[in-house]
DNA sequence: TAGGCCATCTGGTCCT
DNA sequence: AGGACCAGATGGCCTA
């Protein structure tokens, strides 16, 4: 990583950035495709999810049914809301890992979700520390 | 086979 | 009352 590969990937951040500040628009790869990971969507195909799901469900509900002081429906409300808010989180995850450089990713496979998280720090630490020199 | 990672379910808590 | 968020539990998949 030298930094005249981050000063083409700040340049290509802040103006992705004053675009998002602009328009309101949720940010956008323009990476062509995933570089080295799929997507939640992909590790899971709908059918899949749902069989799996559906197993886990039955397991759990007869364990812990007495407990739970929700009615079935709210539950079941509120569980389908819970799913579609940590695929959001993982599908935001994925995207912030487009736009870390694939020297963070030495062995070639998908970085963890941990691993996005601290590379992406140490990542804006790099980027604030040329912008500071400049 | 153990351990890491992940998706999902769940109950608790806080907020509107 | 119901939604959002969080943390713990659980089980499946994958790799060393």
């Amino acid at each position: 990583l030298t930094n005249m590969d981050l000063g083409g990937v700040t340049a290509g951040i802040l103006s992705e950035w004053e675009s998002l500040v602009r328009t309101g628009e949720p940010l956008q790869s323009d990476s062509p495709e995933p570089r080295m990971c799929s997507s939640p969507e992909d590790r899971y195909p709908e059918e899949q999810q749902h069989v799996k799901g559906f197993s886990i469900k039955l397991a759990r509900t007869v364990q812990r049914q007495s407990k739970s002081k929700m009615s079935t429906k709210r539950r079941m409300k509120a569980s389908e809301r819970e799913k579609m808010r940590m695929r959001s989180l993982a599908e935001a995850l994925h995207q912030l890992r487009d736009y870390l450089p694939p020297d963070y990713s030495k062995r070639g496979q998908p970085l963890t979700k941990i691993q996005t998280l601290k590379y992406t720090i140490e990542y804006i630490n790099k980027l604030s520390d040329i912008l500071n020199r400049a």
